[in-house]
DNA sequence: TTTCTTATTGATAATGATAATCATTATGTT
DNA sequence: AACATAATGATTATCATTATCAATAAGAAA
């Protein structure tokens, strides 16, 4: 885990912050580090930054096929993945999906992730 | 992938079935493999089979923490998962999880996943 | 602005999960 | 029993991610 307190502000954090938000694709770390070749960042770097703000909560992740890939929008939103070409779109969490929430008595719920798995209109 | 097409019943084949059953916990290759251990059992082979018994519709896959989980429940649920234990539940699906749907006109769906995360009862 | 402390970086090695290779084995058929 | 070849198992290769650690640089203090 990242025992960094991230204290310092530096410029490679926030190139890889501005690459995130950028790609609205959810890329993952070596996306990311490809990205930016030409600033001379570090593959660690990049590695490191992306899971220390998962931790901070100013990304989201999750994992597609054996990679984790990082998401900028930390709202509650589902995705839909074309199991064709593998991008990654945002939809809309069902309305009440927290309403009908199955009974869970005794657990603490953090959160939920809702993935819809399909062939997009152009791979179709 | 696999290129194999299964035409032939092996001992191997039956041992990986029977032990991702005989768990109920959804366990990695590598679970499987060390309850396996004393059958001699290749490690490749744990692996062939159970992305095999996928492809085949057999069990199911997600992915949890960096590897594969296996799942014998083919029919359509949710899963509970522990953040500090790591284990997992299978629960229920919202009974009308398909009837609110978002709106994927021109996408052609093939399945949901959906996954609770949170503190189970002994980790609390 | 210069000095100083130490968080952060970047090159690289280590790890861990999974896939690929291929000679050997054994299943199911003839 | 002989045969064709699917499947195995030992091993290597690959890929994503993490750990290591000396060098760098952010930000505070002088």
């Amino acid at each position: 885990m990242s025992q960094q307190k991230n204290k310092r502000f530096t410029r490679q954090r926030q190139l890889v912050y501005d690459c995130v938000i950028d790609r609205k694709d959810h890329p993952s770390a070596n996306e990311v580090f490809t990205d930016l070749q030409n600033t001379g960042i570090g593959i660690a770097t990049v590695y490191r930054q992306l899971s220390a703000m998962v931790d901070e909560g100013i990304l989201k992740s999750f994992e597609h096929s054996g990679q984790i890939r990082y998401d900028p929008l930390v709202t509650p939103h589902a995705h839909f993945i074309c199991t064709v070409c593998d991008r990654i779109w945002d939809v809309d969490l069902p309305e009440d999906i927290f309403l009908m929430t199955p009974d869970f008595s005794n657990v603490e719920i953090e959160g939920l992730e809702l993935t819809w798995k399909g062939v997009c209109e152009s791979c179709k």
